[in-house]
RNA sequence: GGGGAGAUGGCAGAGCGGUUGAAUGCGGCGGUCUUGAAAACCGUUAGGCGCCUUGCGGUGUCUCAAGAGUUCGAAUCUCUUUCUCCCCGCCA
């Protein structure tokens, strides 16, 4: 949510800005609901003003035994009543209309923000390690992880659906080991742990801005609850409604989570693989920093996301989003992308955003330095994952298999693995016919 | 799921339908005293929104879980919702 007050002072600015994310906004119902919704404020809280006046002096002649004028009195504020009660709701419907409109703005791009309409117009910032270079013909994880009997995507779409997978054996193992390993990075440079739980409501997700507008994203799972599309919604919303000590940010959360997402729209989109599912375990990393450093904290959050696949030895770049494909709610966007071989390609593994002040004015986080200022201010939020599970696994299966058909472990993983270096190929309890 | 009790400022805790945005205590901040500190004493100590103001600030309004209602006037009365606590049942 944007400040009306900025907009209203800035509209030019604000023009430009919705422009270069290539969506529309309604500059003139803007104007005309925020003038409107001042003229009414003005007018109700005259009128109100007149009638706390007036029941005062009704109150005193009660005290004073003057019954009859009072009795007067409360005829004429009767009629003062009617009129504020009338504008009164003349304003909240001005008020609603405006808000609408206003949580339907997404967040306003960093001037640093490279100009363009769509994901082909990012700008690559950075590139880290070694494209590998088979001796052999590299097999992409979907085929190979069945061959392993680590990744089952026919069980898995029997036992839940399409889009669905099940891992078995040392795919589960690296499941749990990818996580905790995550977590650990993200603890040794001062993120705090939570866990968090993956329901949740319509308030939250509004805090975060997954809601009013992306509804259709989310699985709704009974009339009032929702599954998390990821972490970020939960971390963000915990200091949803409170006041930080300023002198105490930057705070930094880490959690581990499934992820739920309906993937409508999507459909043919990276139908192969673990790539695109409905549930995948991630774990995020949430900031809340002051005004003043939150770009910094993006820039070491990307570190922190890279350090990750460093420590993995996975190639990777660093992509800085443009305009046209930065998220509602950011200001400023990082996309890791790791190195598939069966994409021949870097895919997204990361995405690493500074929000601004844009989430905390819709969830009400603030904090206050009085050392440093007077009053309390918005907080920027942060978020940023560290990293995606399941394309972790994918890159590690698709990177580091050798042409025997097994897959080896990186070493960062292998105190995670219980010891073992090497993933080879399971048995299966199915008969043969 | 059944029954009962609650929800007031950072915390604790008063509150008769009419100078109560809210007593009192604690905590916080500023000051007096002191070589310093403690104690004592004095003062101060919410937020949203609108308008005025270069700024300091001023002013109006709203907010005592949320929403609606009664009333000239509601923290106080009525209704609804949410949440918390206790007892019983069920249960990983």
């Amino acid at each position: 949510m944007l400040d009306a007050k900025f907009v209203r002072e800035n509209l030019d600015l604000v023009d430009k800005a919705i422009a270069s994310r290539n969506v529309t906004w309604d500059r003139e119902r803007f104007v005309e609901l925020d003038k409107k919704r001042r003229d009414l404020i003005t007018q109700v809280e005259q009128l109100q003003a007149k009638r706390n006046k007036e029941s005062d002096a009704i109150g005193t002649l009660m005290r004073e035994g003057k019954k009859e004028e009072a009795e007067a009195a409360k005829a004429d504020v009767s009629d003062l009543k009617n009129k504020i009660a009338s504008l009164d709701e003349e304003r909240a419907k001005v008020e609603e209309d405006l808000h609408n409109l206003m949580a339907a703005i997404p967040n306003i791009p960093d001037e640093s923000v490279p100009l363009g309409s769509d994901d082909s117009e990012n700008v690559e910032v950075r590139r880290w390690g070694q494209v590998p270079d088979f001796s052999f013909k590299p097999k992409a994880h979907w085929d190979l992880g069945p061959e392993l009997n680590i990744i089952d995507f026919e069980r898995g779409v029997k036992i839940a659906g399409s889009r669905f997978y099940l891992l078995g054996g040392m795919g589960a193992r690296l499941e749990r080991a990818l996580i905790n390993f995550f977590i650990d990075m993200h603890m040794k440079v001062g993120f705090k742990e939570w866990w968090p739980p993956v329901i949740t409501n319509a308030d939250t997700l509004y805090g975060t801005g997954q809601l009013p507008k992306f509804e259709e994203d989310l699985f709704h799972v009974a009339p009032d609850f929702y599954l998390i599309p990821t972490a970020e919604v939960m971390l963000t919303n915990i200091h949803r409604d409170e006041t930080l000590d300023g002198s105490k940010l930057p705070l930094l959360y880490t959690a581990f989570t499934p992820c739920f997402r309906e993937e409508a729209g999507s459909a043919g989109r990276d139908t192969r693989g673990i790539i695109r599912v409905h549930e995948f375990d991630k774990v995020e990393m949430v900031k809340f920093a002051t005004q003043e450093d939150s770009f910094n904290q993006l820039e070491s959050m990307v570190e922190e996301a890279e350090a990750c696949l460093q420590a993995l030895e996975l190639p990777y770049r660093v992509v800085s989003l443009c305009t046209g494909d930065i998220g509602f709610s950011a200001a400023k966007c990082y996309d890791l992308e790791v190195w598939l071989p069966s994409y021949n390609d870097y895919k997204e593994i990361s995405s690493c955003s500074n929000c601004t002040d844009f989430q905390a004015r819709r969830a009400n986080i603030r904090y206050k330095d009085p050392e440093k200022f007077k009053g309390t201010r918005y907080a920027h939020t942060l978020n940023g994952s560290g990293l995606a599970v399941g394309r972790a696994m994918a890159a590690i299966i698709e990177n580091y298999q050798n042409a025997d058909r097994t897959v080896t472990i990186p070493d960062a993983l292998v105190p995670y693995m219980g010891g073992v270096t090497k993933i080879e190929p399971e048995d299966s309890p199915v008969a043969k016919s």
